[in-house]
DNA sequence: CAGTGGTCTAGACCACTGC
DNA sequence: CAGTGGTCTAGACCACTGT
């Protein structure tokens, strides 16, 4: 016998609707260990069967779960509770000139860092005018070298990032190669005479659309981060803006302000 | 004749599944300005009677708009087009102690320069032991004056925040009183001698939970911020933290990072 | 193949809203 | 009161998974 719905029964008298009773016990369940990370929950038969509800009543508290991201649904298999993805911690000096010097980008030294295995695919480069939010950072209307591509850690996607850079900067250069070459394409700029003097951030958070949540694989119930950065060289000109979108549950953001 | 509706129809021959098809045809008239922010959608009854379909299709495809935050259903009425609100962008130098001169705390001065109606209710002062989370960053094991509040925006809320300081630097100081006084709980620091050199902001986002979607009023589908922000003074003490919860639709965090 | 979740139908009763 | 969304039942067929 299982001994997870053991002794749990729905309280008809309760003001609160039978699925969402029916959520909580899980729920509760999931939080105290009862079930453990990467472990099927019963099925939609099994809890139709305990509690004598209809099979809409146990979807509709398993979506509840899904949403708050506490389950995956696997079609075909079950339902399972969700493993927790490592936390990468961006540090707020992650774009310092110091850590370019073994010649790696910054992706791929942190994650080595961090003991976890990095990889990097769809890499895409085109060239196109600048779209609006993009030409406005850049403070340039010509055209722009747009560079995207998709970070994994030990094979689940992270992130994915896309970059703009002004074709008059940047075209015919190794930025313009799916390649960019040892420390980025923020080295190849320094080379090209644009000495990196600061970066902005700009973060926001929001449920991922339908093509974010696909490409990054995300699990419902997990916002993303978009983060707009903007760099700049010593001259104060805005030499790249990069648009990423993060896994929200994979980050957290580490930032340094001063005080005067 | 309703315009919305005409013309729209399901394709029975397609992959996609009939609810998603009727939730991609709503979002789009939702994007393209066919339904206006505020206005009603359809009701489900008029839905299931111009597609064909079942009820319980209808539901799903509205719930997909209100996981992704576009639609509020509200009961009895109907289901209405999200009214975004207006977003604060935070800069970098929010905490710099030149706009403290004037007398006011960040949040005031902050919101009255937007144009904004700024309110702070459900303010509580107490003194606990230090939560583990707060003793790490405070590097400090002894108790705690906690201040929470909460920040309104126009009669909204957008943000709850905790502050902890370590009761040997707060007791029996105005930081411990409801009101702190003009320029808030960092003029009071400065005066007590904490000069502050810096400060650090840990930024991680996900789903509210069920009482963070209460306090701040949420809409499904609209996740939060919660911002961990360390105040540094000069001697390098931590002498403040400050736990923050925001909703992500009503912000845009701005940093700056250096490249050396 | 049996078991799983994904989608859909056709009803029902309820609670809330506004007239 | 009529109209709205909230909850629930009792089925059905399908697609996917593992044996």
């Amino acid at each position: 016998m299982g001994t997870l719905l053991d002794g749990l029964a729905v309280d008809t008298a309760s003001d609160r609707a039978v699925f969402r009773q029916i959520a909580d016990q899980l729920r509760a369940a999931i939080q105290d260990g009862s079930v453990s990370e990467g472990n099927r929950l019963p099925s939609e038969a099994q809890l139709m069967e305990h509690y004598g509800v209809a099979r809409m009543t146990v979807r509709n508290a398993l979506q509840l779960l899904e949403m708050e991201g506490l389950t995956r649904a696997e079609h075909g298999r079950g339902v399972y509770v969700r493993r927790r993805p490592p936390v990468r911690r961006l540090a707020s000096d992650r774009f310092a000139r110091r850590h370019r010097k073994e010649g790696k980008a910054a992706f791929i030294a942190e994650s080595e860092q961090l003991g976890a295995q990095p990889d990097v695919d769809m890499i895409q480069v085109s060239e196109m005018p600048a779209p609006p939010e993009i030409a406005e950072r850049l403070n340039c209307a010509g055209p722009v070298i747009v560079r995207s591509r998709r970070y994994s850690l030990n094979g689940t996607p992270v992130e994915t990032a896309t970059s703009y850079l002004p074709a008059d900067v940047a075209k015919g250069t190794p930025i313009a190669d799916p390649n960019p070459g040892p420390g980025g394409i923020y080295a190849r700029l320094e080379e090209l005479g644009h000495t990196l003097e600061r970066f902005t951030e700009e973060v926001s958070a929001r449920m991922p659309t339908e093509a974010e949540a696909r490409v990054l694989a995300m699990m419902p119930g997990v916002p993303v981060f978009r983060l707009i950065r903007t760099a700049y060289d010593v001259e104060g000109r805005a030499v790249e803006v990069c648009d990423t979108i993060m896994s929200a549950d994979a980050y957290v953001l580490n930032y340094e302000l001063p005080a005067h």
